[in-house]
DNA sequence: CATGAATGAGACTTCATTCAT
DNA sequence: CATGAATGAAGTCTCATTCAT
């Protein structure tokens, strides 16, 4: 099982849920886009992660990130059908990004534990080297993520499911080899991710960045070993 | 030392802080209110809490508010100075409830590890009794709390702090006595908080809430008791 | 010619053309007012006028002038049928007692040059004593004149005609007996209140009342002095 | 020493004042302004004037600005900060466009009491030509003045202090090469503009407005003639 | 492909006024 | 005679979006 194909998927997965999301679809994205649309996309989606970070999500409204981005507030609307889509947008650079980033680091472990206390370590390194990612996908998820959801139990859940998706996988494999013990993994994978997402605020809070990253690194993995770890000391090591 | 007593006071300090985020603070406020004012005040903050809950921070305006209580905009600035004083109050209100209603649960018990999990189950026992409350107050502590913070390093970590006391206080404890092993305890509180808070949005997408809340208790508990717990000799190292 | 008498119709002229400005016009007002309620407007006026001329006149709203007079808001309503009939109220009263104040001290003079020296002294030596209440009469006649005045001819210029009444009288008999030169004596009426209503804002903003107060007696009677005594060297002194 | 240099620079002093009551403060503001914009303000500034003129100020609102400039609310919002950046436009739009007209015909005189003739004159003169801006200009110095000013010693003052410059300039090299007598310039320069704001209103009551113009100039010019003229010997004392 | 002018909805607040008690 | 609860209008401002150029 590569890790590659195996979350991608599913963030995939998520994505679709992203993108159903709102109504108005086109018909795939990859398709027929310049090269030099591709860029000012780009441009706009760095724009918008950069001002959602600094000034938080409610502040972030389309001038702000156009005037970062040095362009106008027509030229957004123009390469996005509105808010929402670029709010999308951002949201599935950052975990299409992140998943490139972690992928490979959790694939390089084999045994479940190794993979979870990988998980915690490589969201962890990718905060450190782009911290301003995840603070504006914490602000999208928290302060959007409730306006946005009007039907609560099919795209909000399905989000949901979508994002604890890698980590449920991983607990199963675990649970079924005997690494992990028993637990609900759904919500252990949500205590992860919470805990995980605990993270973005402090580094807008303490300038001591590679502290604080190091500290949770620390702390988050170990409290996660040691919750979901098989308790007999047979088992063990 | 009391229960009662102690994280009361550290939850007072909490609304301390929150009280001193508004320029506005009249001399208590406690005073000269009459019988209808209280009651209005509190049909006001109990409209904002059930329409922050179903229609998240962003959208629920004065107007919303108004209309869920049935009355007009006007009263509610007749009532409070402004929206951040109606928040101010709607969190101050079920801090307070929520501490009148966990005080004495967490304080029956004697010892740290119990206590903290006292401190969970309280939680999410009153999570079950008023599930729009806490939903409110995730809400607006995530919402409306990175809205706020301007000043990085001052309000936002004050607020933080408070919320946090009364968890940093059971693990100091049990450090010293040795019921709980080597971690950091500020970090392992935000954890514990990011736990719990993982509930109120679970609430908005299931309807079988008992079952939720059953799960959550549960498995948080024992999260949070294997990762605290002083190792045992065999297991170390 | 007591100028008891004079003037006095004269600003009874004006009131009553101030007090048709408005449509609501009880019968006398004279007339059946009992001691409490007597007593009561007074301490609303009073109210005001201190509102007014702390706060200005935009920033004087009917709240904080009821809690300057330590009553509620509904009681100013009950006693007054409008905002605009307080605001007449204010304007009256302070004309009145000026009137009773400045009357004797002008008719003691018994040539219009010292007529209208003593006018001007007597119209400062009254801001002297009441510094706040000409300050609340200027704010009125700016902030609210211009807000109220909708029919351009006809009520503006009558309340103008009553207020320069006095002056324009000075001006008439003392050119008939040659102590004053030629001139128009409506628009020099006009400058001698121009220049005399120059001093309430400087009294608001210098904190030695006195200075503000003589320095303007001298320059300001100076200045008319000069401006209206007619030029033959024969007829002077 | 031209008069285009030394009064155009006191009201750039003055303008300062003005411009600095407010915190933003755009660096230059007269740099990428494309045409249709500088035209958009123009009229939006112009509409103000007209329904400051019309209803006075403290009736015009944005609304009522919009809706004479038959535009939208917004659009106002679009090309200034705010109302008070409006308000400081017109101001200043009047103040220099004043200047423009007024420097000239004050400049063309070379001995200070021709100048203060001259600076009467030019006044009432551009009354005559615009008189709606000059009504403005007066409510805004009145009811606005009062408004704003919370620090009493503070902004008030320095606007006045900006306001009477020329004036006092004039009086300082008229006394000091005795074409002028003795008096306290600043007092004497408050007297002045409050007989030329006396004008103003006049003209939104009489139709004939050359009338007033020219009775006004005639007056006001000779009262201060009278005023501040070294006393001939003869008539001293 | 890009701009920026323009709109209109919506949010918060202040305020004069009314009315039941 | 007095209170204070309540309303609704009006005002300023922000913002996402549309559209002509």
């Amino acid at each position: 099982m590569t890790w590659n194909n195996f979350p991608l998927d599913q963030l995939i997965g998520l994505l679709c849920y992203i993108l159903a999301m709102q109504p108005k679809n086109e018909p795939d994205g990859q398709k027929g886009r310049s090269f030099i649309e591709e860029a000012r996309r780009t441009q706009i989606v760095a724009a918008a992660i950069e001002t959602i970070a600094e000034a938080g999500y409610p502040r972030a409204s389309m001038e702000r990130i156009a005037s970062k981005a040095g362009i106008s507030r027509g030229l957004i609307s123009y390469h996005f059908a509105g808010k929402a889509e670029l709010i999308r947008e951002v949201a599935t650079m950052i975990y299409m990004d992140g998943a490139t980033f972690m992928g490979p680091r959790i694939e390089a472990e084999t045994r479940p534990p190794a993979q979870l206390r990988a998980y915690i370590t490589a969201n962890l390194e990718y905060m450190r080297a782009h911290p301003e990612r995840m603070v504006a996908l914490v602000e999208i998820f928290t302060a959007a993520g409730t306006a946005v959801s009007s039907a609560p139990d099919t795209e909000a859940s399905a989000v949901e499911d979508g994002t604890l998706a890698p980590l449920v996988g991983i607990f199963h494999t675990g649970q079924a080899n005997g690494d992990f013990g028993d637990f609900d993994p759904k919500v252990m994978a949500r205590l992860v991710r919470a805990a995980i997402d605990t993270v973005p605020p402090q580094l807008s809070r303490d300038p001591d960045r590679d502290r604080v990253i190091d500290v949770n690194i620390a702390e988050i993995t170990k409290v996660f070993d040691r919750a979901t770890r098989a308790l007999d000391p047979k088992e063990h090591q």
